[in-house]
DNA sequence: TAGAGATATATCGATCCGATATATCTACGC
DNA sequence: GCGTAGATATATCGGATCGATATATCTCTA
């Protein structure tokens, strides 16, 4: 058997504990995993049929009235499968950070201007920091630590973040201030 | 005009100084802003020719003896182009970190199995400082100072990403040993 | 009882990624 | 001079991913 996506170690994971509908499967990452790690409804879907016909999810018809449901429950090669990933060391580390990438090409920006991008980079960090704090009590009730854990690592993250924004613009400012270092022409031309 | 995609203004701040050939701008990428956005030639060969057809580059002839080759150079437009964008606040932020994903999931594991997951991360983030610092002389060369401070950015993220997986290892190991907190039962299924 | 919003599944186009095919160049060993 | 390994250069493909939306049914509320 070929491995298995990334993705379909997000969907073990979530029906390990309870079965599932597709459904809640995408709510329930918008809510936790979206942050390190995002699922749609074209790989959740696809990958909860394909889970299903290697035998590591069984589906149930559990309808609600008359609109038909399936919800999915992990099987002991799942949960196996499952495992046995968790215990690999991580591979996959990727970001886009549309600040970073602002930040690194602005020299072509008059100096006067850059610390605006460390200034909205730090409010982005910010409003992030706060949305991650509106979800912490929802993790808190949870007899799981381990959302809570890295919840909280997200929160401290931000928090580093912001600071770092705002340390590297009072460089920028301090430096601009004390002495206009020798630089050959750019950012002016 | 429909609005550029982000990754053209990868393009356009990778040719605002010099003008630089497709394989040149992959090779740059792939040394500097890869670790907070990527491209690959399946974006960066057609890209180039839609920038060229807006009129934001223009490409010329500049081939190395019977090997074609074309360099593009960042017009008037494009310039404006590249200096309004960095003047917008910064949208995207996106993470893809299979140990968080992992930690996420821990509760599947027994649990003492979960400080590996945080040592693997821990050694995965140092790798990852190694790597950015082999990088730091290269930056320190040239005469814009941003992608040195991007790059330092960098250095300081990963060290404190990976204390934080020190301190949360520490933590477990902590917890583990003092008082075995009253859960219901979970990871022994 | 009408309508808004949640639940549920499915799919589409655009983007993105990694790998590879093709071709020409340079550098090095022999 | 000859072969070849590796760099330069462009192009493209399949698969993964993303965001949005179509369709249908349910629940709740004004």
């Amino acid at each position: 058997m070929e491995s298995l996506s990334p993705t379909a170690y997000v969907i073990l994971g979530m029906v390990h504990k309870e079965p599932r509908s597709g459904y809640e499967i995408k709510s329930i990452v918008d809510n936790t995993t979206r942050f390190f790690w995002a699922a749609s409804y074209g790989q959740i879907y696809p990958e909860l049929k394909r889970l299903s016909e290697a035998g590591l999810v069984v589906g149930a018809d559990a309808p609600t009235g008359g609109r038909r449901r399936t919800v999915y429950e992990i099987t002991a090669d799942g949960e196996e499968e499952l495992v046995a990933w968790l215990r690999q060391p991580p591979v996959t580390f990727e970001m886009r950070e549309e600040g970073l990438l602002k930040l690194f090409f602005a020299d072509a920006l008059p100096r006067e201007e850059v610390p605006g991008i460390l200034r909205a980079m730090r409010e982005h960090r910010l409003a992030a920091n706060e949305k991650l704090r509106a979800m912490e009590p929802m993790a808190q009730e949870k007899d799981d630590p381990f959302p809570l854990l890295v919840l909280r690592g997200g929160l401290e993250f931000t928090e580093w973040f912001a600071d770092w924004c705002e340390r590297m613009e009072a460089q920028i400012l301090a430096a601009a201030a004390k002495p206009p270092p020798p630089r050959k022409g750019a950012a002016d031309v």
